[in-house]
DNA sequence: GCGGACTGAATGACGATTCATTTTTCTACG
DNA sequence: CGTAGAAAAATGAATCGTCATTCAGTCCGC
């Protein structure tokens, strides 16, 4: 029974999360009404706290729920490259920049609003943001054991240096939608510029 | 006369500025209570209206004043460097690196706030961020020029993800205090991807 | 005692959340 | 089947607290 309940809920629960996201992503949290939320959802004001505890839960629901599956897709594409760490970190970096054209709303959320709110960046531990992170790390401290990757860097730093690299430019590439910018060159370029950072020499 | 009531103001609004500094570093823009800067500024709550429009103009404000301050510090900075590019390069990362020790509290509202509010973000141009990128830019540009940087790279490209990464390191940094990371050898190492990954070969 | 700087209590708007009511779905019985 | 009645889900108007902003009054330098 919980499953049929889930069935529907699921649903409407779902389009919740969309319509937050889409709101989200247009005008950034603190400026969005909840109002505003169930009306781009269909649902009623209060429809909303009978899936969120409230306005925070909603925020916190809709990252984790997306960060979840970003994570799992980047997990199963790394898992089909054949070919060296370098070829792996290459995907990564794609990966990341295809979502600016796949999914401007997901994009323009986790890039604007993972710094916004003091509860986001201090409070909530913010697990899922670590996933990704240690997915980076893993992978250079895997180069490094090869010993293709120069051992003289922390695996650690390096792995937010090039989160950090890549999500400003998502960022970029986000607001000036307009501008037809290379998406493959850019990928290309920074990956390149990573790459030869990283070889051992 | 202009001049005389700055002179009387100047003081004022300094530390109006210097306590929403504070507070929107500790709290965020829009979990900060306009009453509550004014109290950390040890002003009466209307006084704030008599230099500044409104609280969007305060946090407007205060980012022009602080960024300006940022770049001029790193022209001079970067003026009295002697030797190649990858010795400005260097600097760069060392100066962005000592804001988050020299003073707390811009580092933070810097790296969280820069991004807050849809406002800042989209509507507001932002003119002290891009003059903080055309630095950078011109660097990498120079360099190429003088073939010592590989010109396979767009220089805004690169500034771009360059400030990504110092962005990011330092928010990591600025958000994890206790941690006694060390900083001088976070940024020789940041330098060195860098550098390795441009360097003509 | 005039004029501007300052004060801080009062105002008013706004918007998250609640909850009395309605609608839908489910259950069980003829 | 069809239907009555109960339970669950959904609704949206009303509530209530929270501030940003204002402004009538006070203070101070000249």
């Amino acid at each position: 029974m919980a499953e049929a309940k889930r069935a529907q809920s699921s649903d409407k629960r779902q389009r919740i999360l969309e319509g937050a996201l889409k709101a989200f992503a247009r005008k950034g949290f603190y400026n969005t009404k909840v109002s505003e939320i169930a009306s781009e959802a269909g649902v009623a004001d209060g429809t909303i706290y009978l899936y969120f505890k409230n306005k925070d839960d909603l925020l916190i629901s809709l990252f984790e729920d997306r960060m979840e599956w970003v994570i799992e897709r980047l997990r199963s594409e790394l898992a089909e490259v054949e070919g060296d760490i370098f070829k792996k970190i290459h995907r990564i970096i794609e990966l990341h920049f295809r979502l600016a054209t796949d999914q401007a709303d997901l994009a323009e959320f986790i890039t604007v609003e993972l710094r916004q709110s003091a509860k986001f960046v201090k409070e909530y531990k913010n697990q899922r943001f670590v996933d990704y992170l240690v997915i980076i790390e893993e992978l250079v401290a895997e180069g490094q054991k090869e010993g293709v990757i120069r051992d003289d860097v922390d695996s650690r730093l390096v792995s937010r240096a090039m989160f950090g690299a890549l999500d400003e430019v998502l960022l970029q590439l986000t607001l000036s939608k307009a501008a037809g910018m290379d998406v493959e060159r850019m990928t290309a370029q920074v990956a390149d510029l990573f790459v030869e950072g990283l070889k051992s020499r």
